[in-house]
DNA sequence: CGACTTTGACCGGCGC
DNA sequence: GCGCCGGTCAAAGTCG
C-alpha cells in the first residue's frame, strides 16, 4: 500500500467542477517560481501549482473556491456531498489511513522516499519494541477500563469525518486558526524525524480534530489536517490572538489586501487525476512571505477556512 | 487551581 | 495469527 500515493484530499466536487479548471486552464498551469517546490516534486507531489492569489484573483469566485474546498455555497451543508459520495473519501488516510502499513501520508507519497529514509522508523521501532515488550500492567490493577471510550460494536467501522489538509510554510508547528485546540497526542512519524501532533477542539460537543506535522522533505512546511466540522463559531477570545498572528484584516472580510505571514499551501486533488495516480493538488498560496496579496471581496483566507468546518446544528 | 502539554501505554485495523 | 502502525487515552507534569 505504501507504494501507492494516496489522495491527500478527495472530493467529488472537484470532478463536478472540472469545468472550472478546464475552462480556465488554471489547474494545468505550471507554477511560477516557488520556493521549496522542488521538495514537493521530489515527494511526488504533482507539480501543478498556482498561487493562491491567482486562484483568488482569477475567475474562481467564492463559490468556486468553496466548492473546491468541498463547501456548498450556502455552507449549511458543508460536507453533504461528501457524505453522499459513494466513493471512498480517503483523505482520512493521508495521515496513515489507520494502521496496517497505511502509514504513507502526504509526507511520503513517494515510495522511493519511504524506502530511502528509515531513520525515524528505526527509532520508532526500537521505542515501540521497548514499550510493547514491556506491557505495563500495574496502574489499574489489571483493569483495562482505560479505553472504555473506544468501545464500539464489532464489525462497525468507525466512520471518518471528512478531512482537509493544508500545507503551510511556517516555523511554528501549531498555527493559530482562531479555534481553541487541546493537544491529546503526539506520535513519531514514520520516515520522518518530525513528530505528528494531534489536537482536539476544546469546545464542548465539538469533535473536530486537527493533526499537525512537519514535512521531513521541506521542514519549513507544516502540514495541517482538519477532521470534522466545527459546530460553533470561532471563540471570540481567540480572534484577538489569531489576529495577532495574522493581520487583522484577515478576519474582516470587508477589508482587503492583507499581508500573509507565510506561504500558505492548500492541497487539493489534481483535476482529472484519480485512481492510482497521485491526485494531490498543491496550491502555492503565497510565494513570497513579504509580498502583499489582494484578496477579492468574497472573504479572506482565514474566514474561508474556519467556515469550512462550521456546521449548523440541525 | 484550571487549562493545557507531555508521554507511555493501549486499541484496533490492516498486511503478511 | 502475528506484528506493525496510526490513533487515542489518561496520568503526570507544567504553566499562568
Amino acid at each position: 500500500m505504501s507504494d501507492e500515493p494516496r489522495d491527500l484530499y478527495y472530493h467529488d466536487l472537484f470532478q463536478d467542477n472540472q469545468h472550472l479548471a478546464s475552462g480556465t486552464g488554471m489547474y494545468n498551469q505550471k507554477p511560477p517560481t516557488i520556493a521549496g517546490s522542488s521538495a514537493y516534486n521530489s515527494q511526488g507531489f504533482d507539480p501543478s501549482y498556482m498561487s493562491f492569489t491567482e486562484c483568488l484573483q482569477g475567475p474562481m469566485d467564492y463559490n468556486s473556491l468553496a466548492s473546491a474546498f468541498g463547501l456548498s455555497p450556502s455552507s449549511s451543508e458543508v460536507f453533504s456531498s461528501v457524505e453522499g459520495n459513494p466513493k471512498p473519501i480517503d483523505v482520512g488516510d493521508l495521515g496513515g489511513g489507520g494502521g496496517g502499513g497505511g502509514s504513507d501520508n502526504l509526507v511520503t507519497p513517494n515510495s522511493s522516499i519511504s524506502s530511502s529514509s528509515t531513520e525515524a522508523g528505526v527509532e520508532e521501532d526500537s521505542d515501540k519494541s521497548k514499550k510493547d515488550g514491556q506491557p505495563k500492567e500495574t496502574e489499574d490493577g489489571g483493569e483495562s477500563s482505560k479505553k472504555v471510550g473506544k468501545a464500539k460494536k464489532k464489525g462497525e467501522k468507525k466512520q471518518r469525518e471528512p478531512r482537509f489538509a493544508f500545507m503551510t510554510k511556517s516555523e511554528v508547528d501549531h498555527l493559530e486558526d482562531g479555534y481553541r485546540w487541546r493537544k491529546y497526542g503526539q506520535k513519531a512519524v514514520k520516515n520522518s524525524p518530525y513528530p505528528r501532533s494531534y489536537y482536539r477542539c476544546t469546545t464542548q460537543k465539538c469533535t473536530v480534530k486537527k493533526r499537525v506535522e512537519r514535512s521531513f522533505q521541506d521542514p519549513t512546511t507544516v502540514i495541517t489536517t482538519y477532521e470534522g466540522q466545527h459546530n460553533h463559531p470561532i471563540p471570540a477570545t481567540l480572534r484577538g490572538n489569531a489576529a495577532a498572528m495574522f493581520p487583522p484584516s484577515m478576519f474582516t472580510p470587508q477589508i482587503r489586501g492583507p499581508t500573509f505571514p507565510q506561504d500558505f499551501f492548500v492541497q487539493m486533488p489534481q483535476m482529472g487525476s484519480q485512481g492510482g495516480a497521485n491526485s494531490i493538488y498543491s496550491q502555492n498560496l503565497m510565494n513570497n512571505p513579504h509580498q502583499q496579496y489582494q484578496l477579492p471581496d468574497y472573504g479572506l483566507l482565514q474566514d474561508i477556512i474556519p467556515s469550512m468546518f462550521l456546521k449548523q446544528e440541525p
